[in-house]
DNA sequence: TTGACGAATGACAGCGCTGTCATTCATGCT
DNA sequence: AGCATGAATGACAGCGCTGTCATTCGTCAA
């Protein structure tokens, strides 16, 4: 078996020695080519492209990794890849990427603490070439070999404390206070919020609900949450709970723009009219909000740039021109008033 | 700088052959406690798992890489990541790897069948674990690199024509030939293909559309189409193209759900009773299409078994008990008639 | 002219692990 | 008792590349 494993991978694996001797310089020579062209004399250099080229030699990342200790992965650790802001966000981490020669390793810690240390640990351990983790709470001992990392460290999603190294995110509290405040300044009375797969990000956009509310005067917790998984059928069933139990509702502020167009089917069911009768405001601003009819409000969130920036960040810092320790991008967010919060319509 | 980065470095980097020391084998019997426990007795196996315990060892993937010719990472090349339907399959795929020590490297081709060959290129040259592409329509040249591979390789999507080595996917042939079937036994007459970026799985999507009109003796070519990404809002604007190309029309097969979910909302715009005016069928049954009011019609799709059942057939080869070359698995469609295409409602 | 200097290149060793083959030792059979 | 057998373990070498330091050579200021 040894033998036929053998005999099958011998197809024609070029190494840089291989290279080196075709182009008729050292094999270090050819290393060096490849990471330091400038170290390197321009025919060298010719030789050494036209060799690589015509052998189609690859390098084999994993002996460079051995070598230099280093790897050209980012790490991204997020809680779960069923959920669509993290979707988004890889979205973005990959067009980063375009145009490096990184890749990403991802992994998922199920919004538990305990793996998401695990993973720090072992991805850590490779030496990657930057590592991006989701949210800024975690544990203090992932805190502590955050800290003590020699790569860039993204911290995404949010803003808040001062970042262990970089972060970019935006205020979740803020984005749905200022959700909360639209709905009150149109004239709804009775806001409700409606939540789904409560994590860090979504128990501060309840918390910003709950400020505004406050600062409005207006008291009870007309709330409604669920650790399930966001989706358009639950906000439907969402609805129905918060009418049963408050039907005095005239307006909610969803956790996320899945739920509104949950909602927004659900209050169609059963003809009440939406911006009149109940105001519906989504959080991230999906591209099918403005699409729906009523178009939705939501407010926008770009997760798109969020995953790019997080990459950039990294990139900058590896050619020596990145942002310093302790930088916070706020990427902000913009309330996008649409038909689904007009009262008269 | 040498000096600094050295000394950054030194945090207890635990080697296998210090895990050997502490357990008082052989670095090599540690290796294989690690790979193959069986090989080992219970007591020298108990020793190294307490000590790589006590030592927080974690394993190095490119030494480990390095040494064996292998390596744990199942290449994955889709054309790209903004497409809903494979952000379902890499959810599959993430899925399919828990429980197991498998990585994933994902590569995009944005559709450039020259960009997918060199990344299968690429990706062989690392020795994966096995390759995860997407489709069947490879240039010959990936076509041949992909035949000589030592890996397992998965198409997935599709089912067609034999495979190079395994496949899963479905028929979009007769997924869309089921649709409209469905369209024209409820009794609409006029029926229109609306398409969005137009990959190889739509455009057998519309040959099955214009297949089944054929059979029903239905002439003319009612299909807008577009090269642009799907999204709501063009399922909007493409419903009022064909209204004004083609005003007849009374049912639409929408190449996929975001369409379906845009010609919805623009249906509800215009005041056309969806159902008995217009009849709307998407395909994939994206879990929105139920809740919606009225409940969209659609052509039920698994993405995420299909990425699950993609990694299990590598990870099944790796232990032997793979299914054999040529294995193709057929996941099948279902159509989910709902309310949209109810004539008498 | 001479020495100093920097650019270009090379020699060497080793990164951490595993494939291969060799060795040891207990077991069961004739 | 003697031998083959197989389980458990180990020694050795090397995977392909890069960090470090050394060497060569041409150039320029004194």
């Amino acid at each position: 078996m040894g033998i036929i494993i053998r005999i099958m991978n011998d197809k024609p694996k070029i190494t840089l020695s291989e290279v080196a001797l075709a182009a008729d310089v050292s094999p270090i020579t050819v290393s060096r080519a490849l990471r330091n062209p400038a170290k390197v004399s321009a025919e060298a250099r010719a030789r050494i492209e036209r060799a690589i080229h015509e052998l189609g030699y690859v390098p084999n990342p994993a002996a460079r990794a051995l070598a230099s200790g280093r790897t050209d992965v980012i790490g991204v650790i997020i809680p779960s890849v069923s959920n669509n802001v993290f979707a988004d966000v890889m979205r973005g981490i990959y067009e980063g990427l375009e145009g490096s020669s990184l890749g990403v390793q991802l992994g998922t810690t199920r919004y538990s603490p305990l793996t998401e240390e695990q993973l720090i640990r072992v991805f850590l351990s490779q030496r990657p070439a930057g590592l991006i983790v989701a949210g800024h709470d975690q544990s203090p001992a992932a805190r502590a070999l955050l800290g003590a990392a020699v790569c860039p460290v993204v911290q995404i999603m949010e803003v808040g404390p001062p970042p262990i190294d970089l972060s970019v995110g935006l205020s979740h509290f803020h984005g749905a206070r200022a959700g909360v405040e639209h709905l009150l300044a149109q004239g709804y009375r009775a806001p409700a919020f409606l939540g789904a797969q409560m994590d860090p990000r979504s128990q501060r956009r309840l918390a910003g609900f709950r400020d505004g509310l406050a600062a409005a005067g207006l008291g009870g917790d007309p709330v409604v949450t669920t650790p399930e998984p966001s989706s358009v059928s639950l906000g439907c069933r969402l609805l129905a709970d918060l009418l049963a139990r408050r039907p005095q509702t005239d307006a909610v502020l969803c956790n996320n723009d899945d739920l509104a167009i949950g909602v927004l089917f659900e209050a169609q069911r059963r003809n009440i009219r939406v911006g009149p009768q109940l105001g519906i405001c989504g959080f991230n601003d999906h591209e099918m909000m403005s699409a729906a009819e009523p178009a939705l409000t939501s407010v926008a969130t770009d997760r798109l740039s969020m995953g790019r920036q997080a990459v950039h960040m990294v990139r900058d810092r590896l050619t020596g021109a990145g942002a310093p320790r302790g930088h916070a991008l706020d990427l902000g967010f913009r309330l996008m008033p649409r038909a689904s919060t007009a009262r008269e319509g």
